[in-house]
DNA sequence: TTGTATGCGTTATCAA
DNA sequence: TTGATAACGCATACAA
């Protein structure tokens, strides 16, 4: 069999139309042994199936998602992609979503509020069926009007905006990681312990920020302000920067631990501290970062962290999605954070 | 101006219809001036972008798509975004592709040709315009029938797929690098250099084993046979094993530097190492490996690396889909490879 | 059970 | 220059 003409003429798609015509059937028909419906005689799903086959037909997802009003599509916007927490994210939602018959459609906003607020009018215009998203500045008006204005399936990652009770969102406990880390160094006898955090208008920055605070409150150590350094955006350049500042300081005023903000944040701190060639990590000085990556596991000596799975956070924004799509109520679930004792930290001396 | 109904009943989306009906005017001539047609009068033009302004309206490009016959959206097809040098690409691509006003769709394979058929033919019932992508395996019948049935734009990531000169491809020459490295090891006063590589039904592998091999032949040097490892995948439990095994070779075969092929081998293979606990890597034991990722260059020693710019490939890429949609014939980019020289290179004593 | 007709939102063709 | 209408591919309400 040549398959009809449907080939030739500049490799049109065949359609639902050229299967009816092949089968000799109505399009309707067609339609209906393609999705199922129980009214069909054995017959009619017969030929249909054979004209199937015969033309080599598959469901164009423009015309039906049209028709159906959903495309079978969520949109996940981050400010980067490739960085590893949010790369971890996207694979995970992707892979769980797939399974669902679901496609992601991946948008970096650079941390941009004003692409954040592009790219969910444009995901908005192409009528994904959902969001997965991590804005990059939970406090942008224009970000939030423009997702109060949506009527689809919201999924928060690691952020909070208040106003948009619609959403779903996927939490990490920072807290209890942070409350920790700092009991760990306190307990090695810190005083001056350094936080290299990020902008206040994200939820992690924020809960980590609170928890360091709390935790020296409740070992009655008083906070140093010029330890606490909050960097513009968690950046390597940042990390960099800061540490090198930190470093600058009088000796007696000078941190003994340094807590990193992030797995960018340790990049930057780590080369600062090689360029300078001391202190030295795991021995004059203490460090502990947010986030376990490879480098941290790998490092000489290994680096303590507060560790979550970011791969399970993306599937579980993927499964609040579907479920959203499903008719159930949004809903915030929240994963833990645990602290990784390796060997950077040290026993002060 | 309470702008209509339309935002009342069960919100849905303000059409251009509606937009026609608050103008005054057909649907046609709103369509005319969003698409700024020519002929189109100053009062016209007014008077429909009043209305668009009142009712807040945008293209729905479900329909638009639909009509136009094209999605300005493109599938992005790897094994893994998760993985650092796949998701640099996808930074690079969408970054460049959100310009243009494009989308990428991303999908993951996980390695399983029959994932990357399915994803084929489901972009493909997409409608995205293009594709771009890093088949799991190059020599897979299905996986090339899906691509040789489809008529988008295609651009293979690092990818040599025979019988599909219609795509366009961009490549790393990673002979080059790998020259560089085995002559840099040698120099060192090397002669028996392991090679940890992947599957040879990939392009880098092949290209890599290749220049290797070259490299070796140019020096007069023997390639031991046995420690030339050759993974089903390149992953960090390949890099772990094999590393293993190499370790427990007699001494008097035992490779004195090794060749890491790729940032997840790498991950392996050092974990390997620090179970061992010996040899030392930048003493009695060197190394160099393929991709450089920040584990690489913060490693203690710093590890030496045959570098490429993954996120430029991605962007290159996101060009080559972009010119061939604008009608331009299909072209391979080549990208440079170099040998970053760190400490975990020695001289072989 | 099957076929006919309509509409999803848009753009392009045609006539006015 | 503008308006009416058909068509993109599909799914459904309704008629037969």
């Amino acid at each position: 069999m040549d398959g009809s003409r449907a080939a030739v003429a500049g490799r049109r798609r065949v359609s639902i139309k050229d299967v009816a015509r092949q089968a000799g059937v109505a399009v309707s028909s067609v339609s209906r042994v393609l999705n199922d419906h129980p009214n069909v005689s054995a017959q009619m799903r017969q030929r249909v199936l054979d004209a199937v086959a015969a033309l080599d037909y598959e469901r164009d997802l423009l015309g039906s998602s049209l028709r159906r009003g959903t495309t079978r599509s969520v949109g996940f916007l981050v400010s980067d992609v490739a960085n590893t927490l949010f790369a971890d994210m996207a694979k995970g939602a992707e892979s769980e979503l797939q399974q669902a018959g679901y496609s992601l459609v991946v948008t970096n906003s650079d941390g941009d509020p004003a692409r954040d607020e592009r790219s969910i009018r444009l995901l908005s215009n192409r009528r994904v069926d959902g969001l997965i998203l991590a804005v990059s500045d939970e406090t942008d008006p224009q970000t939030n009007r423009a997702l109060t204005q949506l009527d689809n399936a919201l999924v928060l990652l690691d952020r909070e905006l208040r106003g948009l009770p619609r959403a779903s969102a996927v939490l990490a406990d920072h807290a209890t990681g942070m409350s920790a880390a700092v009991d760990h160094l306190v307990g090695l006898g810190h005083r001056r312990i350094a936080l290299l955090g990020g902008p206040l208008t994200l939820r992690p920055h924020r809960e980590r920020l609170d928890a360091f605070k709390a935790a020296h409150r409740r070992r009655k150590i008083a906070v140093q302000p010029d330890l606490v350094l909050i960097g513009p955006t968690v950046s390597a350049e940042f990390g960099r920067s800061a540490t090198a500042r930190l470093l600058a300081l009088p000796a007696d005023v000078r941190p003994t631990a340094l807590i990193s903000g992030g797995n960018l944040v340790l990049i930057g701190l780590l080369r600062a501290l090689h360029e300078a060639g001391a202190p030295v990590v795991g021995q004059d000085l203490s460090l502990v970062s947010c986030d376990d990556v490879p480098l941290a596991e790998l490092h000489y000596p290994p680096i303590t962290v507060v560790a979550r799975d970011t791969v399970e956070m993306g599937r579980v924004a993927a499964r609040l999605v579907l479920e959203r799509l499903h008719g159930a109520n949004p809903r915030t679930v929240t994963l833990p954070t645990q602290l990784v004792v390796r060997s950077s930290a040290v026993a002060l001396r």
